[in-house]
DNA sequence: TCGGGTCTGTACGTTTTCAGACAAAATCCT
DNA sequence: AGGATTTTGTCTGAAAACGTACAGACCCGA
């Protein structure tokens, strides 16, 4: 169901024949990813690129006024640092941030640049990851405009869960209203909501999901479309890859 | 100051060297983009890649009901078609829909896939562009959530003026409207202060751009940085590329 | 165990946008 | 010129989310 859930490997790692993997594999370098670190700012170079094994980041815009809001979340099933094989070393608008506490393989900004451009699989695999996060972030343009809070939060916790082993989550209002850009009050209203339809049960600093069915008939299609992607080009390749 | 605006050709075309530019102008196929011309569809393939010399083509992102939001712009500074080099052949919640009547230069999907995968200056570039691109669409994403109409409407207007040669543009609030994600209605209130404040004249089917520098003043900051990262990362290429 | 800091629930009036509707104006077609 | 069609301006009441505030609950360290 959820093939990203539970697997303490990053799946573009994974998806490496076995000579790339072991020639990358030396570069690697073990990491803690500590709720709320920050992997980059806006307009900081980004030194290392980043496969989460667990837990999540978040890849936030920063407006001039201070607020954030969520663009997109990666996983095991992508990389933090896209914009290093682009051919930039920052990014003007966006914040890297954990979400969920986890590890990962921390790789040298340049190390990953010189197994790009060998054109090999990574360079393949990384492209094609990056078209599904490219479909999350244009999706979630569309979600912030016309999506209900309750319906986005449904959807938020939805993603949560899938980059985590457990239905628990260690995140308060406050985080999560500047995730989604609204007030912490709005979460406040819209997680009580959730909890009296019997779909999760929260208290201070904790959100657990009870009925992942019926968040999910909650959630606006934006989770379904988007986990859709993630399948087609992100999961399917690691097995045949 | 808007140094993509009155070129008519394409900046990523104009970057390559002669050698490749030649190699690739053999296959381009000169094309009209008519208002309103479907360029793709959600879930069709893309058979081809249209590089724009005038005018300009939205990607809007296409919810279940029907309805869509546009998620970015593609003028003479970019290509359509980026899923093609991408590893795909198709996005699963996009339209790409002329927002602009002009022109451009086509390039079957097989072509632009080999001359990508030759690894020279045209895989940079399309790299490069894409993370323009990303930051368009990431900054969206938060413009969406928290800035009001009227600002929204500036920075749509702006950016259309960006790829045209002339201050008036031929559209419909409907139209509009379905760029922004609203009401028709509210693009009519918005736009008829816009016109009050001295900024803009419209009638029917008709904008004409009369105070850039106070539309700039109206905009959310999010022209400002999308167009910032593209004077980065395109145009400066295009010049010592 | 006590006090200070953090987090949450809830309230108020306000702003923005919505949905839906209708008529006037502009344009097109014959 | 006349009628149909498209586009726009405006209206109503309603929904959603806002900014702000405050008190109670919870947690942690001294």
């Amino acid at each position: 169901m959820e093939p990203h859930i539970n697997q303490k490997s990053n799946l573009i790692l994974n998806a490496l024949p076995s000579q790339e993997r072991e020639r990358i594999s030396t570069h690697l370098e073990y990491v803690e990813l500590p709720l709320g670190k920050t992997l980059y700012n806006p307009e900081e170079p980004i030194r290392h690129a980043y496969f989460p094994l667990t837990g999540a980041v978040s890849i936030v815009t920063v407006l001039r006024d201070g607020s954030s809001v969520e663009a997109g979340v990666i996983g095991n099933e992508g990389v933090v640092g896209i914009p290093l094989v682009l051919g930039t070393e920052m990014e003007l608008n966006r914040r890297a941030v954990v979400q969920i506490a986890g590890s990962g393989l921390k790789l040298k900004a340049t190390t990953l640049n010189e197994e790009f451009r060998r054109g090999e699989q990574l360079h393949d695999l990384l492209l094609s990851y990056l078209h599904a996060f490219i479909t999350q972030l244009s999706q979630t343009a569309a979600c912030n405009r016309m999506h209900r809070l309750d319906e986005r939060l449904a959807r938020w916790l939805l993603a949560c869960q899938d980059r985590l082993n457990s239905s628990e989550l260690q995140l308060t209002q406050e985080f999560i209203a500047e995730m989604l850009g609204v007030r912490r009050a709005g979460v406040s209203v819209a997680a009580a909501q959730l909890q009296q339809r019997g779909l999760i049960k929260h208290k201070r600093g904790y959100i657990q999901i009870i009925d992942r069915a019926g968040l999910e008939a909650t959630s606006c299609e934006c989770y379904e479309v988007v986990r859709q992607e993630y399948q087609r080009l992100v999961e399917n390749r690691a097995v045949t890859g």
